[in-house]
DNA sequence: CTAACTTCCGCCGAAGATCGAACAAAGCCC
DNA sequence: GGGCTTTGTTCGATCTTCGGCGGAAGTTAG
């Protein structure tokens, strides 16, 4: 049933979450005397899940010693896999990045050959940071499609062509394998990194197309198809001309994601193929590409705007490829949201840029894997065994 | 910290679940020795919160004798405040129901008017149910506006005059009161009653105006104001001359709320005042009635294609006035969702009537009640004491 | 510098919780 | 009736947790 209160696993839950540094922090934090702490601290550190750092400084008294999590003798990874992108971090158990690295890869080459270019990538920067290939007991994946989470099977994504129902999971032996929607990791990295005290927060990532990661309660809210956040096709008031690859029309997607506006731009006779050209015609300074985006964030808003009704967050990230230029889109988004949104839902809102950037997907898919790792469940495993 | 696993609490969350019926059941489930459980259920029958019955059937040994909650000793109530109506069911703590009452109240009188008015309901059905008054541990409450649900004041109600702030829970003594929006203890109702083991889904309240109930994970989403579900204010297409009260136009709940069809058919020449003269309309066989009806439905519908992308339930239930002429709210709404949203969402999805009918808000209210009385924590705190 | 004070931490006997074996109870099957 | 099966209780053994005590390691007062 639920874990033991005050369990090994809860000790390390309070002590990885950065709660609880000494022994009397546990004491207290947990009701437990401060005997049985000791005994708990000692078991952790037994199994190399905790190390005692010099003493912390003195209230008066004794000064306590402090406790943190040990960071040798694991290692995890965070894989973003994107459409035509793969980058990886190599983290210690307690989120710090030890080595990353970033190369082209088209995922529409097929399981085989970008799962065997991440585990060949895995192994280098293992090396990398010394530590040996066995020290690696988890690992999250971001994918750009649906995913069935428990199985870490892709759901019939539509930009992985070879991937469908594909067991990713079952490539890598002897590791712990998430895997997930690139933009819930994104939403995980960015709560972890820069909103952990958040309970309701939406990630929204426009890049060439529109998705949303979904937190709440500190939790990924994944809906019951795994499908939640795909908010790229809602439709949006009129723009029913413009057809969208899905076979409806209007979607948010169609007419503000980054395709769309470089659409747009190339009918204009400024000729732009992707997010990335779009940003930087803005970058430029062209003012038909600013306008363009700017319009994006208000078609965005529009979007928002219903769905702060309806959810009501505390705080909305903007990433993704355009938040790069972020001003003007995020000029669009809050012009509208707080329009069309009702003032309780918008009172303490917040729509910000994304702080962790580009590494989000990295960050989020590395949380995942350290998260699953140090579950009170499996920490109490570790210890009883 | 968390509760004890297979504390007495959690035994008693078994059997109130009907998870469990016999102690076997419970040592099989909670893993603990069946001495152990014998402790556990002889401290819950002790303080008069289990009983047991005639044995049950023998599978070829001692036949187990059956547990099951007590339901003579507690009370509880759920209480369902509308805008004109004042309904109550007194409960037992299985979430039978002992006795219930229903008048005509305007909340406009005012919280000391109308909790009056319960109190001495409550005295009232109390004594039909031949219950002492301090059988009452904890009364439920639905109101028709915001709520905050951690203090039980209403958060600038827009039809609830003299309400705002109100500490509602402090005027019954003795008793806990939990207080929240009347769409939420009507999706809680609705999940407890119908659908239990669904994991997310949506209660749409269609009356004057609209709203909605949101179930994550089998628990009510609230949001970061308690405003979560306000789909009302949501704009919906097409429909920019149509002004709301909210100050904007195009309002989901101007445009297909009860009070809104009723005003249009006004215009037609067909006078109808409230959501209840339309459904009487309908139900004479009105073709223009029925049109509007099911007009209104398909813009509900385009509300909840949004909400289904984003969300991802499994499950939408229709409720409030409106659904008592579902079949053709029903087939707008299908007819839209089905068109507007993703397969993968919809795939699984099932978009019903409501099954507790008029009576999910005072079941809702009562489960709100009941479940924070048989929390493992608040049930633990009372054994041990 | 020393003494008193505060806080931290390990040790250990006492108290409490849980377990599991043994036994009694209550039905079924032959 | 006698064995078999499952349920429920009793009771001592075992494991966990508590909390007091004393030593450790610092601060503060004199």
């Amino acid at each position: 049933m639920t874990p033991q209160p005050g369990s090994a696993g809860d000790v390390l839950t309070l002590i990885s979450a950065g709660s609880a540094t000494t022994r009397s922090d546990l004491a207290r934090l947990t009701g437990l005397a401060r005997s049985t702490i000791s005994q708990r601290v000692d078991a952790l550190i037994e199994r190399g899940l905790v190390e005692e750092t010099e003493s912390g400084e003195s209230t008066g008294g004794r000064p306590p010693r402090q406790l943190r999590l040990h960071t040798e003798d694991h290692a995890f990874a965070g894989v973003d896999l994107g459409a035509t992108h793969c980058r990886i971090a190599l983290m210690d158990i307690s989120g710090d990045v030890l080595a990353e690295c970033e190369d082209k890869l088209h995922i529409g080459e097929g399981p085989d050959k970008v799962l065997g270019h991440v585990d060949q990538r895995l192994d280098h920067l293992l090396s990398q940071a010394g530590r040996p290939r066995k020290a690696l007991r988890a690992l999250g994946i971001g994918v750009p499609g649906p995913v069935e989470f428990a199985t870490g099977r892709p759901n019939n994504p539509p930009i992985m062509p070879g991937w469908n129902d594909y067991p990713i999971p079952e490539y890598f032996e002897g590791v712990e394998v998430l895997v997930d929607n690139d933009v819930n990791v994104m939403a995980l990295g960015e709560h972890r990194g820069a909103f952990p005290d958040t309970e309701h927060l939406l990630f929204v990532k426009v890049g060439t197309g529109i998705g949303c990661g979904i937190m709440a309660e500190g939790k990924l809210h994944r809906g019951a198809q795994g499908s939640a956040g795909d908010i790229g096709h809602i439709r949006v008031s009129g723009h029913d001309d413009a057809g969208c690859r899905c076979g409806n029309s209007a979607c948010l997607e169609a007419v503000a994601g980054g395709a769309a506006i470089a659409h747009r731009l190339t009918e204009l006779g400024l000729p732009a193929e992707s997010g990335a050209d779009v940003v930087a015609l803005v970058q430029a300074g062209n003012t038909q590409a600013l306008r363009l985006v700017r319009e994006a964030g208000r078609l965005i808003g529009e979007v928002l705007a219903s769905l702060v009704n309806f959810f009501n967050p505390e705080v909305i990230v903007i990433g993704g490829a355009l938040s790069r230029v972020h001003e003007h889109l995020l000029a669009g988004i809050r012009e509208t949201v707080y329009r069309r949104s009702l003032p309780l839902a918008t009172h303490h809102l917040s729509i910000t840029p994304s702080r962790t950037g580009i590494n989000a997907a990295v960050l989020g898919a590395g949380m995942l894997a350290i998260e699953h790792y140090l579950s009170p469940d499996n920490i109490n495993r570790i210890v009883n065994a």
